[in-house]
DNA sequence: AATGTCATGTAACTAGTTACATGATTTA
DNA sequence: TAAATCATGTAACTAGTTACATGACATT
């Protein structure tokens, strides 16, 4: 079964509540929402699709909601807390962040916790081999190419840090 | 003339010096750049569509580098230099500092400037709508949607720094 | 009655991915 | 001479975008 990053968006807005296609498309449009696109040449395609599979129900009728099934939930129970890699911290970040806005009720605690753990030592190892090799050809790299790696070292700094801050914060979650 | 941002990465890469399509593909492929595929089936048809549009001519031989024309050369610097929105600055940051890496020689340190006081700017407007969501709507949310929420809010920060500090490089320039 | 918003859909196009195929050149 | 690397290509598929079409319902 292979699914999208636009059909998990759609099935962790369903987590929240069941909602009309519509709806689901004016989260997308108004929202900071994963800066998915709201047309609704993707958003009712890939419904049907999650219909086809048993991931969703209900919308039969014009307004009735659309619902994330037990299979739905499953499915993304495991997109949630599948491993994470050194590739999808390097340049899937996004992602990443928005797996962890949909974890809220579905995965343990523990989980979450390996999650942000694997997430700040992927981060780390990243920033130092950004850092190892600014400091190495930094001087002989041509002025724009090394401010524009200096963005990236400050991303990575910026992520590292919200991801010890996160965890700290989960972990005295009582 | 309608070119995508791998066409525009090619471009930028092509600027530095001509090369083959492998060597664009291991560039790719071994550095941060861009993260763009390195696959053969998007770089060779990519070159090609170039081609086509007389952007960039060469590697008619096997071997044979690539290289960019002076067409090529004023399309690049037309994508370096179209006004840059509050929706670019919001989901496509990646993109603006690819335009500033390729801008070394091509633009008018002027040009840059206006840049990156627009870049600052708009980066500094959406960080303070995302502080006054967060200020207003913080404490109602789930606990895993503010910490998401925070990421982007301590992303745009590290970007507003990273603004602040280029433009006083650039503008110090000798 | 007209306008706006809620609501869903599809057809044509575009571009990127995967996977395969091919062959030249270099190096061990 | 075998293996690795350099080098280019294409076919089938997938998914997303644009643009259009449709119609119900609510508001003015």
């Amino acid at each position: 079964m292979k699914i999208t990053t636009l059909d998990c968006a759609i099935l962790g807005l369903l987590l929240g509540s069941p909602m009309t296609g519509y709806g689901i498309r004016m989260i997308f449009e108004t929202t900071a929402m994963g800066n998915y696109s709201s047309s609704p040449g993707s958003i009712y395609p890939a419904i049907n699709r999650l219909k086809k599979l048993g991931l969703v129900n209900g919308g039969n009728e014009r307004g009735k909601p659309i619902s994330i099934t037990a299979l739905g939930k499953k499915e993304m129970k495991h997109w949630l807390t599948e491993t994470i890699t050194l590739s999808d911290v390097a340049k899937n970040s996004k992602i990443l962040i928005l797996k962890f806005a949909f974890m809220d009720h579905l995965v343990s605690r523990k989980e979450k916790i390996r999650f942000l753990e694997t997430f700040m030592n992927l981060t780390k190892a990243y920033l130092h081999s950004l850092e190892t090799y600014h400091e190495a050809e930094g001087v002989d790299m041509p002025l724009h190419g090394r401010l524009s790696f200096e963005y990236g070292i400050a991303t990575f700094k910026s992520q590292l840090a919200w991801t010890k801050s996160t965890l700290k914060t989960i972990k005295n979650e009582n």
